[in-house]
DNA sequence: TGGTAACCTGAGCAATCGCTCGGCTTTACT
DNA sequence: AGTAAAGCCGAGCGATTGCTCAGGTTACCA
């Protein structure tokens, strides 16, 4: 059976440290590349010759332009995930109001850390290269929020739990980004974080 | 002084009807192509083919590849903010709760016309090809909140006005874009949409 | 009806880019 | 020390693509 799976994993491991080097120094010269110039400027030559290595050894290693950059993507979702997560998973207890602002502090921190790659990324970066690991990020978004919503107990609503959940997700997600990467005058980041806070609160923990 | 205004304007306006269309053609073309093949894979000789005119004509009215896909997007949001727009200006004395409910409807609407292209759109254009097109579609967007804050007088809360406008469009927009263009698993649509509206509706006019 | 401007044609050039391959160097292991 | 495996090198091939240009056709108007 032909094996299409339309994956781009690396064609090899290095298995020396010298080889994970390069394939270290690969991948941050692509993610620099990416910032600096963009995706449609990015060639595999430059991309060797910014590592200090020979075409051929990232051809040892990267089948094909897209699998760097594939790579790239993918380290910088997971450590934006990392991130995001970690302050939120030593919330036990802790009231819904403040688990929420913590939550939103965290991940305007993870975005802003990360401001120049996220834009270059979400500037050029092909769909079918960003996909696979911003459904992944979501996932872990959605999962922290279902997990909230446990450790919350009788704090939350029950109902649409679903769709609350979507809507919160997309709402703090889209804001944030855009609050960072695309900040529109006449609006006070603090006051839009406040308001945020409080609307989220009461979205899914209404007094009752 | 060198003009180096990166403005993706054709090089040339058709004056005779016969040129028009092959004009039209090209755009029509390019759009096609976009939703089929996607950006990466488009080329100026593609194009012209599939148009059924040559590339010596492609090049009479477009300067380069991107300029024909400047096109395309224009065009596209151009009707999408007509489209979102119509039915609201007609709101007059409506309700606030009426006027949201509508709005959603006629953006929701205005999206899953055009599902293709957008997401062709959305999946692979670079982004200075898109973006003076969403920025403006957004400035559309943020006027319409406005003039809707404007007829529904002392119906709406006037604190915090730009950042309220700012997370209640930033909400709306990516929530019904992700709800056509990639729908979550286990979220029912009508349960989104009359949550979604119960919350703009609760947050830009709070019952007192 | 003749001339000019607008419009159209498409073979092919120049430049770029992804990627290969034959051969060399370093490391790991016995 | 010897050898095999892992890693590395980079000139250059093959294919693609954006775009030009010299010359033809159609529309407009005096």
């Amino acid at each position: 059976m032909a094996q299409k799976t339309n994956d781009f994993a690396p064609k090899k491991v290095p298995k020396q440290a010298r080889s994970r080097a390069t394939f270290d120094a690969i991948v941050e010269a692509c993610a620099r590349l990416l910032v600096e110039r963009g995706y449609r400027a990015l060639t595999t030559n430059h991309i060797a010759e910014t590592a200090g290595v020979s075409i051929g050894s990232l051809y040892e290693y990267f089948g094909d332009k897209d699998v760097v950059v594939y790579e790239v993507v993918r380290r910088t979702a997971v450590g934006f995930s990392e991130d995001a997560a970690r302050p939120v998973s030593t919330l036990q207890g802790v009231p819904v109001a403040a688990g929420v602002r913590a939550w939103l502090g965290a991940l305007l921190e993870a975005i802003r850390s990360r401001e120049p790659l996220m834009r270059a990324i979400a500037a050029d970066v092909p769909a079918h290269l960003r996909d696979p690991h911003i459904r992944e990020a979501w996932e872990r978004h959605l999962a922290i929020a279902r997990a909230a919503y446990r450790l919350a107990g009788d704090q939350v609503r029950e109902d649409r739990a679903e769709e609350v959940s979507f809507l919160v997700v997309t709402l703090v997600d889209a804001a944030l980004t855009r609050l960072v990467l695309d900040p529109p005058p006449d609006v006070d980041e603090a006051t839009v974080l406040d308001e945020l806070g409080t609307r989220v609160i009461d979205w899914v923990a209404p007094r009752r």
